[in-house]
DNA sequence: CAGATGACAGATATTGAAATCTGTCATCTG
DNA sequence: CAGATGACAGATTTCAATATCTGTCATCTG
């Protein structure tokens, strides 16, 4: 069907089982069907991942990576304000996850149940999630707009007292009218707490 | 077996009901199995709980209104310093859920499944607690020790802030080692956002 | 010979028939 | 006659048989 004449790429793979997940959902979603998507048998699909666990983590970690990617851009623009950049940081996270959980509900929970899965991955992920607040807050330091003794354990706390405006579990809340005020209320509180 | 002469009470049903639900589990325990372990037919429970739903609710409450009121003790302290009251409180909410998630981690899983599917009472649940939240923030911005706007913002915030200490979702992590280290941050960031 | 294939064994999921449970109510009992 | 009972219908769950999937590997192909 779907048969190209294209290299089997491991790329070529996540981006199908991708897709494969979109349609059938994450009980549902097979090695054959990834390889039927592909047009190949499914024993080639086990040449690039060992199992189908390292299948779905795999393509887990494309999943978060693209959102650390976007906050990267902002965590790295040194030449702003601290206490602006961390603000927006959170804000752009909130409404990443925001809109992956409202604009299509479907694969969200579906990479919901990936990531319950995955633990590995998703501290991987948090860990440069935190890293990336740890710049942040250590320029903030530097410049005196923030009166820290440890960054990184400062940089652990405003992540983990965010968690309901990221965290998958509380994803439901997110369009509840009054969310973006509490957001702001927790942000603003923690923001007077680095100063 | 458990036949008693006793009149049969609402009270009495809700103990039998919380027995047999540590005995079973959530996805097992029938109404049925009240009614045997009580003696009588489950008819007569249909006769002070219109449906099973309403006497699994009815447990919630009783379960976490049972928390609230422990609680309620700290928050009523009006004699003592709030900034202490609040790190008290903080403190005495995180330990009592841990302690709940760790003495009996298979009560605590039936337990977390009962909120899942009990969301009203929960959030009146969360409500209580923020009503008492709400009751030291007030008094300490009176006394001046916080400077806040707007105390119930605050307590909401500061609630769900902290929810990582507290909300059963996270129960796994409040094993982990360095957790209290972890709370003591955030609460630590956050009274610094309300001085 | 690097890479793809598909038959195969054991593990997992699906399905539908049988068993159990929920909620009602006419009847019973102290 | 207030309160308890248990037979009952429809809904839900259980269980075992059947089908599908996972992961391996001897074989094939360009």
């Amino acid at each position: 069907m779907a048969s190209t004449s294209e290299i089997l790429t491991a790329e070529r793979i996540l981006a199908a089982t991708e897709e494969v997940l979109r349609r059938h959902g994450p009980a549902k979603a097979t090695v054959v069907d990834v390889a039927r998507a592909l047009g190949v048998s499914h024993g080639s699909v086990y040449r690039h991942f060992r199992t189908k666990a390292a299948l779905r983590e795999a393509v887990t970690k494309r999943w978060l990576d693209r959102t650390s990617q976007k906050l990267a851009v902002i965590a790295a623009a040194s030449e702003r304000d601290p206490e602006a950049r961390l603000r927006d940081w959170l804000a752009a996270l909130f409404e990443a996850k925001r809109h992956k959980a409202g604009d299509d509900p479907e694969l969200f929970a579906t990479y919901t149940v990936l990531t319950d899965e995955n633990g590995g991955v998703v501290g991987e992920h948090i860990a440069e999630l935190t890293a990336q607040l740890t710049g942040i807050i250590t320029q903030g330091a530097g410049s005196g707009t923030f009166s820290v003794p440890d960054p990184a354990a400062a940089a652990r706390a405003v992540f983990q007292a965010t968690g309901r405006f990221h965290d998958p579990c509380y994803a439901r809340e997110w369009t509840r009218p009054g969310v973006g005020e509490e957001f702001t209320a927790v942000v603003d509180l923690l923001v007077r707490g680095l100063r």
